[in-house]
DNA sequence: AAGTTATATTTCCTTACGGTAATGTAAATC
DNA sequence: GATTTACATTACCGTAAGGAAATATAACTT
């Protein structure tokens, strides 16, 4: 069953964690789909894509309608800001961690220059 | 065992699908920390933060050293850099998409207003 | 060289995941 | 109202993940 104790970010990075799923979700990145165009584009059955995507439904990172007897799937931003929100503050750290860098090389350099002209 | 044969990309999303693996991220942002000084911070077992360990560094988030007899672990900017370049190519989308809704409420808006005024 | 410290590896267990096949259900069509 | 279409749910299977306990290894200390 879909584990709905664990915490939104782990079932958003879990979901994310699956070839088929990002590849579901580049399917309808611009514009929905019916689950049957999703089964034939994937070659899984169509069970497994029903789980699919009820996984992806679970982490917030779609939404499904209900148009006569199929069932589009949008793609939601909602999770996949989420996600991204966490990373942005490590990103945010390594930028930091590049510019410290640089300036330990700048300044590297610069004794270096300082002690070739000694 | 560490299954090698997933994508890099699945990997990297699976190690940060686990709230005990990103509580490790967060405590070794800001600078390296031994395994010992790791387990202290997590209420889990060494065994268990060394097979952790072993995820993060398989999905290239962290790397160890060898100091005397401690293994300091640091973060690794490039696995996050993989992650959040996925998750970037999506934010341009959706945010595509926002602006698309925006100039839609604005359409709508001014003709409701065209409408109000006949 | 023996003991201690720091960490890795192995073993074992339980639970979750990814997949298929079979069946159920809701809506359109005849 | 019976049938088809589109999808969900159930049941089941194999494999992998997450955890603890026990053991192994590697380096420092005395």
């Amino acid at each position: 069953m879909g584990d709905s104790m664990t915490d939104p970010l782990s079932r958003t990075f879990l979901a994310l964690a699956d070839p088929t799923r990002r590849a579901i979700l580049a399917q309808i990145a611009d514009g929905a789909q019916t689950v049957n165009a999703i089964v034939a584009a994937n070659g899984l059955s169509q069970p497994g894509i029903s789980k699919h995507l009820k996984v992806l439904e679970g982490a917030g990172l779609i939404r499904r309608e209900r148009v006569a007897k199929t069932r589009p799937v949008h793609l939601d931003a909602a999770g996949l800001q989420q996600a991204a929100g966490w990373i942005d503050h490590y990103r945010q750290h390594w930028e930091g961690a590049f510019d410290r860098m640089d300036a330990l090389i700048d300044r590297l350099q610069a004794e270096e220059a300082k002690n070739g002209r000694q």
